[in-house]
DNA sequence: GGTAGCTTCTGAATCGATACAGCACTGAAT
DNA sequence: ATTCAGTGCTGTATCGATTCAGAAGCTACC
């Protein structure tokens, strides 16, 4: 038994086939019988109404917004941060009836290009990007709407909602200096792309690829700059992923060595917990995150809060309620300093 | 300027339509020099390559798996087991340049047939459901191949992954019969479909409609009869939702009132720790669990471990790389019983 | 009775691509 | 010179629906 066609419907009823075709998507436009005659064929043909693909072509939309991840698809659910915004983006699809089209986008240039380009959907929601820069041309090219949460990601005509990175980072890098410390040392997950873990060299914050990334360590030299503590004076430390592992084993080597830092400001939140994992209880390390995840609170991390559903259902929202004047399609929210147990006066030796 | 088509390029470089497609999806079709020719022009008119939607349609495929969650898709991301679950789908998904398309579900019955009719995917993954058995039924109906994780929903052409509930669930509570507790209370969200939070009727275990539920109070139920406690002699308490803080609510009146229970087994980890915020520390109260997320183990809690990531990795195997043999699909995973310090001896008051 | 105004339904064009049979040409073998 | 097998490319049918202008039928009013 072959399926169906919206034709064989028709067929079978005698009418033509868009009567049918109005029987599923304009009810007003046939009598209730007529209607009722055509879904009750349908069901007896097994027919289970209209075919989607088809559907989308014909109409030229599709119900479904692609959600962007830089890293494997996974990472998409690892990095607690990632999940709540996520989630902020469903909340607001849900409510348009929109699925939600989770790209994995792979390493190789070529193909991640590919993934974008066979994507069927009707926008783009950048959760966060690196130097994937052509990626994001991919999706313009397509004519797709976009918003991006990297504010110098965004192109012209891109949407974006998101934070201010750098004063941000600033905020949480000047209560550490305020604290005394001056040998600090910052972490950050794939701050070049092809670094082992462990520490860097990196001529300058601005350097580094990823704009987030590059946003917050911005921030953090600004504000031990205005201390007198020079960017040559501050180490940089790589992980290789944003996990609690991998930070614990980028940073393990750098608080083993000679002179250690007596702060490390990291990244994320998780990578920060991570730090707290090799450093141990008791250390005296000050330590600070970011992104404030429900494990920060637990773990009594420093942290700088910024809203995560809600950075969802903007970026949501801007897709799917786009605002009728363009400039109202850039969002900046507000970023809170949480000082908990995890930063304190530096240790006297 | 209109989004130029592949028609568009034909005319351009002065070949047929059935050429410039090649050059895209069938590299060894044409001569290197002539792909070279169509893919620079198309470049030159800002040709986005073959629309996705349209190559689906004549292809007859469409690169993406649906993924279908009873409640509201925001669920999904709320419980870590089920972040696990979509992580493993995730990465098989990743390995066969597959897309997931994460389906909110409505409450409603129709407009959930619709969410499902209208998902353009290859099939459809169904981490759980209640008693969606219609929305099953849509998948069928589009020929859809569905993998399922509850076992009885599972029809004869269906794929399934997943636990012995029952079995499993017998183990946790012949645990905390064998400690002695006779006076026990089970906790479940959403036992029957429009029950209010708190104590609710159930004549039967058997009677919950949804089928994960419905194994683990069996199999609650079987463990306390082996020791002579009748099913009316257990108290079934029910939540509106599936959080901490919904268990808490629900259980709390439970725990004050007279004669109060001396162990409640939940049907998720997460009702348990609720449970566990409701009695407060060191109350006595024996509470166990069930998955074993992340959080059980910090929290000290008595919980069946079941491997989530495999179970998504495993679900979306059976989908992307169907068994030659229909009877390889279905598998049946191993669960381990996890006693920690939530569960104890009967205090004597 | 004629025309205006509705509602209900039809037919052809269209969305943007892919599959496949078949044609033209090339170079080698007979 | 003729057949043959292989490349490389073209043309047409097709995927399964939606759209829209217009025809047909029916009521209603002057």
């Amino acid at each position: 038994m072959v399926k169906p066609t919206l034709q064989d419907v028709a067929n079978a009823v005698g009418v033509s086939r868009s009567t049918v075709s109005n029987a599923y998507s304009r009810p007003d436009q046939l009598s209730a019988a007529l209607r009722a005659k055509i879904l009750d064929a349908a069901r007896r043909l097994g027919y289970p109404g209209p075919d989607p693909t088809a559907r989308s072509l014909r109409r030229g939309y599709v119900g479904a917004i692609g959600v962007l991840f830089t890293s494997e698809l996974s990472y998409a659910f690892t990095d607690p941060f990632a999940v709540r915004f996520l989630a902020g983006v469903g909340q607001v699809a849900e409510r348009h009836s929109t699925s939600l089209l989770l790209v994995p986008l792979p390493g190789d240039r070529d193909r991640a290009r590919a993934a974008v380009d066979n994507a069927a959907v009707d926008g783009f929601c950048v959760y966060c990007v690196g130097d994937e820069e052509h990626v994001l041309d991919a999706i313009r090219g397509r004519g797709l709407p976009l918003v991006t949460t990297a504010p110098d990601a965004a192109g012209p005509a891109d949407s974006f909602v998101g934070i201010d990175e750098r004063a941000a980072a600033r905020s949480v890098a000047a209560h550490v200096a305020g604290l005394g410390h001056r040998r600090v040392a910052l972490l950050g997950d794939t701050v070049l792309p092809d670094a082992p873990p462990g520490p860097l060299r990196l001529a300058d914050p601005r350097d580094a690829p990823h704009p987030t990334t590059r946003g917050r360590l911005t921030g953090f030299a600004d504000a031990f700059a205005a201390v007198g503590v020079p960017w040559s004076a501050i180490t940089v430390v790589n992980t290789a992923g944003n996990s609690r592992a991998a930070a614990a084993a980028a940073v393990a080597p750098v608080l083993a060595g000679d002179d250690p830092p007596t702060a490390v400001l990291a990244c994320s939140d998780v990578l920060a917990l991570g730090v707290l994992d090799a450093a141990g209880p008791d250390s005296g390390l000050s330590v600070t995150g970011f992104d404030d995840v429900a494990e920060a609170a637990a773990a009594g991390l420093t942290t700088v809060r910024q809203p995560a559903e809600e950075k969802g259902r903007l970026a949501a929202a801007l897709l799917l309620e786009p605002p009728a004047d363009p400039a109202d399609g850039h969002l900046l929210l507000p970023t809170d300093l949480v000082v908990r147990t995890s930063t304190g006066p530096v240790p006297r030796s």
